[in-house]
DNA sequence: GACCTGCTGCGGCGTG
């Protein structure tokens, strides 16, 4: 320590607490960041791997501060997306924090109301709080807000990457600048993330409008050694039976299951299938081996359909010392609970994004001089005369090499940080009025739209469209003297606990075993009593689905298929359709493929040669005609778009868009896109103007249809990308 | 053919 310059600037105190700790040396984040935290005096983004101390690098200089007063009656606001992270690091910091004397408060909704009271008597100290319950705060208690935050002198962001591009980070942004607002001074933010992409663009975020005042603190990923394998997998061709029922069950998960028992026992990895669906699967694939073996499970699931209960047994076998449990998860594992290191990671079919697969990887060979182990498993179906075109290209492997490879390159997706979320506008201008019994519209435009306001894009004439549409609705009505108020529908809305919450949530079933709750199911599923079905990795007979309760009781039997989750599919970016382009060329060449994958990536390569895709943008499958753009899902949208305005039928299909010939010929579509390409991009209104079935955000109904389109297009579509394609390509295409 | 996250106030009743 006697090195470190970083070290003696904390209080004393807080030294001592370190001493005492047994830490040898401050971590590089943490150095850096205690001389920019310190003085309170401006914002800053700490960007580290993980388990590289970032709490600490903005909590010791945080507490160092408070302590400076006497007495230290200073807050610090810790906002975090998780609940399960709020109790994590209320454990680190009370052992902390109990010899300062400087009180610690968790507050979310599992926390009981007589301490949020305690709390409300002397806020001061560490409040570790959620988004939904900073605006319950603000909705209940807004006259007193200023008072209660009077002391504040830091919010604390934790997984500030997070929030970044969705709903629920506009409505982080809107909540600190009305605490601004309401203190009338500028809080200092402080944003801690794993590491970022682009910096400049999370010190906007962080700070809108002012973002180049943000400090930067970027420690970067200790580069350690990655051990890959991409393994192939061929579904065999059964016709079907005259009297087969339904889709039949693959046979080669069992094959996949089998390899992964013989490479993960006796350690801790994680298994990540891509769905709900294929976790109950392989849990139950993986624990029948352990039981024809005659051992103990030791395979797990973790989605965001069990119970907590279910969740916490996955957890904490992770967590056991003896180091012998994997668990089969969704991105439930990928993001902050502390699991500790796993051995290896082993990913099923490509992954939703290559940020995600980073952040997956970066779970494993976190112990010194271990390496990192990624095994990527993909299935492909047997090769026939009636193979459609994704099958003989093998895009989902191929996918899965682009999107490794890019990660290995330390390549990944920029964070979409252009949607409107006008959404959350409606919340948050809700909200407003909550806080302030009533505002005046200037001064709800001023707050929410102006210059370094979260929705500083919205213009005048729109914001009074707004506020015209939510009267017809009766979320607002306006005073004579100008005052805006609840409408009888707002007051409804506002005064339940479900208004807190940014982003919507699919209705659910409850599933309940001799009164155990096993967790739940969408409420789209079709169910009857007799019916059987996987969850929690194991079968379970439906007997009684009680609609009125939203409740399905089942008891344990044996044989079943796993349940149908229902929603939409990932956005491939464009930079991935363009490694899996250089890919099926030969210009790259996946070193980590084994003898199955590499004859899939061989076999694709041909199929592009004998189409001519290099040339070729238009293929004929039939009853339609793909077009190969190669472009990320966001332009291939807007170009689908634009062929719907034309009346023609298309689909997002892959890397490329299916268009229906009904009348007209493949020449005649080529003719169109022909023409397209000659034409300016229209205004999303116009682009959108027949699209029904783009209410994606929670609000998206109370919008007025203008500017539901132009939210829908901004979060969607990349129009500018598309007509570059087209400007370039479609002309060929005739 | 996807995944994840979150939630108050208050009245009524029983117990120490």
């Amino acid at each position: 320590m006697s090195d470190s310059k970083s070290f003696f600037l904390l209080d004393e105190r807080i030294r001592r607490f370190i001493w005492t700790q047994g830490w040898d040396q401050l971590r590089p984040a943490q150095e850096a960041a205690i001389p920019l935290i310190v003085e309170a005096d401006r914002d800053v983004i700490v960007a580290a791997a993980t388990a590289a101390g970032k709490t600490e690098a903005a909590m010791l200089p945080a507490l160092t501060h408070l302590l400076r007063r006497e007495p230290a009656d200073g807050l610090v606001v810790y906002v975090s997306p998780l609940k399960a992270l709020i109790n994590d690091q209320f454990g680190r910091l009370e052992a902390l924090c109990a010899d300062l004397d400087i009180p610690v408060w968790p507050w979310h909704g599992d926390i009981a109301s007589s301490q949020k009271t305690r709390f409300l008597k002397a806020p001061r100290g560490v409040l570790l709080i959620t988004p939904e319950s900073l605006e319950a705060l603000l909705v209940n208690r807004g006259h007193a807000i200023a008072g209660t935050l009077a002391r504040l002198a830091y919010v604390v962001i934790d997984e500030l990457h997070s929030f970044i591009g969705s709903e629920r980070g506009k409505q982080l942004q809107s909540l600190m600048h009305r605490i601004d607002l309401a203190l009338g001074r500028r809080v200092p933010r402080v944003g801690l993330s794993a590491t970022l992409g682009d910096m400049n663009m999370a010190a906007d975020f962080l700070r809108p409008g002012c973002g180049r005042g943000v400090a930067m603190v970027n420690s970067g990923r200790g580069a350690g050694e990655v051990k890959v394998i991409v393994k192939g997998y061929e579904e065999p061709f059964v016709p079907r039976e005259g009297d087969a029922r339904g889709p039949r069950e693959p046979s080669t998960p069992a094959q996949v299951a089998q390899h992964m028992y013989g490479v993960l026992r006796g350690a801790n990895n994680l298994v990540f299938p891509n769905s709900r669906r294929e976790v109950e699967r392989y849990t139950h694939l993986l624990n029948s081996l352990c039981k024809a073996d005659g051992v103990p499970p030791e395979f797990w699931p973790h989605h965001g359909s069990l119970s907590k209960e279910i969740r916490t047994d996955t957890e904490a076998a992770l967590k056991r010392t003896d180091g012998v449990a994997t668990a089969i998860c969704t991105n439930t594992l990928e993001l902050g609970i502390d699991i500790g290191p796993v051995k290896s990671v082993a990913q099923v079919g490509p992954p939703s994004s290559v940020a995600g697969l980073r952040q997956r990887l970066g779970r494993s060979g976190r112990r010194k001089g271990e390496p990192a182990i990624l095994r990527g498993y993909s299935i492909e179906d047997a090769v026939t005369v009636e193979s459609d075109l994704d099958v003989r290209l093998r895009v989902s492997t191929v996918q899965l090499a682009a999107m490794v490879g890019l990660a290995l390159e330390g390549w990944f997706e920029p964070p979409v940080t252009n949607g409107a979320h006008l959404s959350t506008l409606v919340q948050q201008l809700m909200s407003l009025i909550a806080q302030r019994g009533g505002v005046m519209a200037a001064e709800a435009y001023r707050d929410l739209c102006g210059p370094q306001a979260p929705f500083s894009g919205v213009g005048k004439a729109d914001f009074a469209a707004l506020l015209r549409h939510l009267a017809s609705k009766d979320l607002i009505v306006q005073e004579e003297a100008g005052l805006l108020l609840h409408g009888g529908v707002g007051e409804r809305i506002v005064n339940h606990y479900s208004f807190y919450a940014a982003f919507a949530a699919e209705e659910e079933y409850r599933l309940i075993s001799g009164g155990r709750p096993l967790g739940t199911l969408p409420l789209s599923q079709a169910l009857v009593a007799g019916q059987r079905i996987l969850f929690a990795g194991r079968t379970w007979r439906v007997d009684e689905v009680a609609e009125k309760e939203r409740t399905i009781y089942v008891t344990q039997t044996k044989g079943g298929a796993p349940p149908l989750f229902t929603g939409e599919s990932g956005r491939v970016h464009t930079r991935v359709r363009q490694r899996m382009r250089e890919i099926l060329r030969g210009e790259v060449e996946p070193g980590f493929l084994d003898p199955t994958a590499a004859r899939f990536v061989a076999e694709a390569r041909r199929a592009y040669a004998d189409l001519q895709l290099d040339q070729v943008v238009l293929v004929d499958s039939g009853a339609q005609v793909r077009l190969f753009t190669w472009l990320g899902d966001a332009a291939n949208e807007a170009i689908v778009f634009l062929l719907l305005s034309r009346g023609l039928t298309a689909t997002l299909a892959g890397p490329g868009i299916d268009i229906q010939k009904g009348e007209m010929s493949e020449q005649g579509i080529a003719a169109v896109l022909a023409d397209l390409a000659g034409c300016e991009i229209p205004q999303p209104e116009q682009l959108l103007a027949g699209a029904a079935n783009i209410d994606r955000e929670k609000w998206d109904w109370a919008l007025p249809d203008v500017m539901l389109r132009r939210s829908y297009a901004s979060l969607r579509l990349d129009p500018n990308e598309a007509s570059a394609w087209l400007a370039e390509h479609a002309k060929s295409a005739a």
